[in-house]
RNA sequence: UGGGGAAUCGUUCAAUGGUAGGACAGCGGACUCUGACUCCGUCAAUCAAGGUUCGAAUCCUUGUUCCCCAGCCA
């Protein structure tokens, strides 16, 4: 479904493009790529330039590439390149046969490499790294030249091969870029560009002992792919003349162009990749794809939409401000995505079981119920009614507020989809005061439409068959942490949401959610949006995620109060 | 008193010398067999001070605040 999209006004990034297309630039060619490192899962913050890379090349009828940024071995691993396969995919984009990996491309760097010691443009350093921190010098002192800078190409030649042959331990030596120790940026003085690590890589083993860095092998894996346009975040901005230097070196022609913007920052969660993991090692979550993860296996098991994320990552725009987007704006997309889709149920969270005193026992009638009250084209379904019923502990109140208007003493309220019933008596437990059950009378006459003499029922509860529903756990889902930017506090932990999980055990859905397929969405009306567990879900046996709450307007009046 | 970036409604993105606009959030109302959806209305911003100009969010000057950089991580 391709939306005509009212058109939307630019952003920085295709400002550039605009203007790289209309000098002829490329010779008009936009080729992006999207360049994690297979060390972990994606999430949200990963979505937007997922979104990014891959809309752009939608938008200019280029390419985007999916490439693995595995220059170091450390963490990394085939288990994150399929997660991240997964993701990418199932978030909505295709990269055809274009998955490269970094990996693929340590032999041409390596050759990359020599090149550059030839010019006299790199050298091998025999400084440690405390050593070399002490050459780096401060923000405010240029640093020192390290003793070996001014070595001949030929011996540094010789260095370098034998490194490459593990002649030498690890940490003892480095391939640096001989550029400028008196730089006021830091990254241009003499930055390493290879180190000695006896790491097995998860694609090339035992092949390497030596292992380029982000600096050298980004651009020039940019190069050889024939990225234009080289998309990253902000935090890359003061690398970006190491980038160009050594483009400028190496690369001939169709040099390929860095663009950084700001990275999504989500309000009551976190998105780095190392608060992630502890979150995920402390057990304060259940894995990367809890569903209170911001990660896309995450959000994914919770029940949000591919269409939705993406919807939202156009929303929340590109530009070089630091945000903290409202978390209320990925519900809305949610909301606005489900409510379109997603099929109406009924499902009792909190039972509150109904007599209706005045209905025949034994008597089931099969109610015919909208799956849309929207779009018939979504059908309709039959839901049993019988003397007996479960509605939400919440829409009785013994002494109800103002404005409520759900069931109470000597109230009437609309059973959805079926009859308007009057209350008559309670039971309560004599010992706890607890209510037991709740006695009603039905009017007959209302089951298809409005009561005859016009009276006005106020409320609608839903509810479901006492002797028909299944019962089934329902995960309730709130915020993982307790303020708005945990990201910002060095002990985040501190500000978890205690209440983040809400497991609830004896939930009465309607039958026809018996065998409801693992990953399914629905509305439970009244609620939310709810989603069928893929992993914990057995036959007959439903766990529900909540995706969403529906907004509740009724919740803001009482909190007021 | 190093360098690199960024400052526009509560949040976020736009306006590229010519009416400060959209989205989310908030508030009020209409509709309603979901207190949902939908619809209508409404609140609300140019970091500060000077300057240039008929006219400045936009150009200039000075200042302020915030973010990033001293990994052999990316």
């Amino acid at each position: 479904m391709e939306q005509p999209a009212a058109p939307l006004p630019n952003d920085f990034i295709r400002d550039i493009i605009d203007e790289d297309l209309k000098t002829g630039k490329n010779l008009g060619r936009v080729a992006t790529r999207f360049p994690p490192e297979p060390n972990g899962y994606i999430h949200i913050g990963h979505a937007k330039s997922v979104c990014l890379n891959f809309g752009l090349a939608g938008q200019y009828r280029g390419t985007c590439n999916l490439r693995m940024d595995d220059t170091d071995p450390l963490g990394e691993s085939m288990e994150f390149v399929e997660s991240i396969i997964r993701d990418v995919r199932w978030l909505g984009f295709d990269w055809g046969d274009r998955l490269f990996y970094a990996s693929d491309y340590f032999e041409k760097l390596y050759a990359f490499a020599v090149e550059l010691i030839k010019k006299g443009d790199a050298y091998v350093c025999d400084l440690n790294a405390d050593e070399m921190r002490e050459h780096r010098g401060t923000f405010t002192e240029p640093g020192k030249a390290s003793p070996y800078r001014n070595r001949s190409i030929d011996e540094n030649l010789d260095l370098f091969a034998r490194m490459r042959r593990g002649e030498f331990a690890d940490g003892s030596r480095t391939l640096r870029a001989k550029i400028d120790m008196g730089s006021a940026n830091i990254v241009m003085r003499d930055p390493v560009l290879y180190r000695i690590k006896r790491e097995p890589h998860y694609r090339t083993g035992n092949a390497w002992v030596i292992y380029p860095m982000y600096d050298f092998a980004h651009c020039l894996s940019d190069a050889l792919e024939g990225i234009t346009h080289s998309i990253c975040t902000l935090e890359f901005e003061n690398n970006r003349p190491l980038y160009d230097w050594i483009v400028a070196r190496l690369i001939e022609k169709d040099r390929p162009r860095q663009i950084e913007f700001a990275r999504l920052n989500l309000s009551y969660t976190v998105l780095s990749k190392r608060r992630l993991i502890e979150l995920v090692q402390k057990k304060y979550v259940s894995g990367w794809d809890d569903p209170r993860m911001p990660t896309v296996t995450g959000m994914r098991r919770r029940g949000y939409t591919p269409e939705a994320i993406r919807q939202f990552c156009q929303a929340i725009g590109v530009a070089k401000n630091d945000n903290l987007i409202d978390v209320a704006l990925l519900e809305h997309c949610v909301r606005e995505d489900l409510n379109e889709k997603a099929p109406r149920a009924m499902c009792v969270l909190r039972p509150l079981k109904i007599i209706l005193d005045d209905y025949p026992e034994g008597k089931v009638e099969q109610i015919q119920c909208a799956n849309h009250p929207q779009r018939p084209d979504m059908g309709t379904r039959r839901v049993p009614f019988s003397r007996e019923l479960y509605i939400e502990q919440d829409d009785f109140l013994e002494d109800p507020p103002k404005k409520y208007n759900r069931l109470a003493p000597g109230r009437e309220v609309r059973l959805r989809n079926a009859y308007i019933i009057k209350f008559e008596r309670l039971v309560k437990d004599e010992q706890s005061g607890r209510i037991i059950e709740i006695h009603c009378s039905h009017d007959p006459a209302t089951k298809d439409g409005p009561p005859a003499d016009g009276r006005k029922v106020q409320g609608v509860i839903h509810w479901v068959s006492a002797r028909h529903a299944v019962t089934a756990e329902v995960r309730i889902y709130d915020r993982l942490f307790r303020i708005a930017d945990p990201g910002s506090e060095e002990d985040f932990l501190k500000d978890l949401n205690p209440d983040s999980l809400e497991e609830l055990a004896g939930c009465q859905a309607e039958e026809s959610l018996r065998d409801s397929a693992p990953g399914s969405r629905y509305q439970f009306e009244r609620l939310g949006y709810f989603c069928v567990d893929e992993k914990d879900t057995k036959p007959g046996k439903p766990v529900f995620n909540r995706i969403v709450p529906l907004r509740d307007s009724w919740a803001k009046i009482s909190d007021k109060k």
